[in-house]
DNA sequence: ATTTATTTTCAATAAATTTTGAAAATTCAA
DNA sequence: TTGAATTTTCAAAATTTATTGAAAATAAAT
């Protein structure tokens, strides 16, 4: 296989991977382009390889900028601005885990903890059905929440001896 | 709060919590509906409680038994099938994470292994990030994969012990 | 066998999301 | 400043995804 096609397949693949987890095709696309290419690469660049509007290409770099998995790099002497991936991938994983568990993780917790606070006789079996629903929801992500709390400030190693 | 209105924000935001995980809205909704019915409940009522149609509701169950996250419940002396979800949070996440894997996960790390055999000289830099790239999502890919194993496998104590 | 209840399918429709592209805003050099 | 290069914005269009509802299929009762 040559090189080409198998950047196609790659940036292809991860975008379709990508859409299971909540992001968007061409974010998953620009990011995979990014991880794939050796130096920082400009706007242009991204709309002629994947071919896709600049409005595009602008919105969804920045999205991956705020997403903490790129960078915007000043070259001297250049005009245009240009964009670098976070190559490795164990700190995109856990850059992933912290945002992901910020924008969504947090807030479901915070809102479960409510939820279990509701006024009605505990031996009835609406209930009791739903407060024991929610507090087991709450109690799992509590725990799973501290643990990818250990996760984000462990290292590669970690991951890799500790939990096998 | 009442119950009515806690029951409300549980399913609502479910449901919203689903998207982020390419689980549509529907099906998150349903799920949760089920999580908090003490007792097995038809379509009709499915249909009732979320204001949906019969063909979404029909879709979407299906979807949940193909999860293994919902079981079609006989009811003697009843005409309607009834439908029940998995109370145990435990046993829900190790199921969706078994599912995920295989439809996933799985596929995924099988290109990659492909995609690293390409033709080129690897000194070459494009070539030599490409293949750097691809080995590196591979390598971690993998390891989460064995972990994963390692998580369905073991029981909740495991998980709230072993790893903190 | 026929009727009735229930479930399933799927083409049409609606809703949500993504993408475009051109205008506005910004940045930088002369 | 002015003007050219570049980035950003956002309403409109295109695309994708989800939902409906009625007809067909299936299953159970008479």
């Amino acid at each position: 296989m040559k090189l080409s096609e198998a950047k196609a397949q790659f940036i292809s693949s991860w975008g379709a991977f990508g859409t299971h987890w909540g992001i968007n095709r061409t974010m998953a696309q620009i990011h995979a382009l990014l991880l794939i290419s050796p130096d920082p690469i400009t706007q242009d660049d991204i709309m002629a390889q994947l071919n896709i509007s600049r409005g595009n290409v602008n919105m969804n770099t920045r999205d991956l900028v705020d997403w903490g998995l790129v960078d915007r790099v000043l070259i001297p002497g250049e005009r245009k601005e240009f964009f670098s991936a976070e190559k490795d991938i164990w700190k995109v994983a856990t850059q992933i885990i912290k945002e992901r568990k910020k924008r969504e993780l947090d807030p479901m917790l915070k809102l479960l903890g409510q939820l279990e606070k509701i006024e009605g006789d505990k031996k009835e079996k609406n209930v009791k059905q739903f407060v024991d629903t929610v507090s087991g929801i709450r109690r799992f992500g509590n725990q799973a929440d501290k643990m990818l709390d250990v996760m984000i400030k462990a290292d590669e190693s970690w991951f890799l001896g500790t939990l096998l």
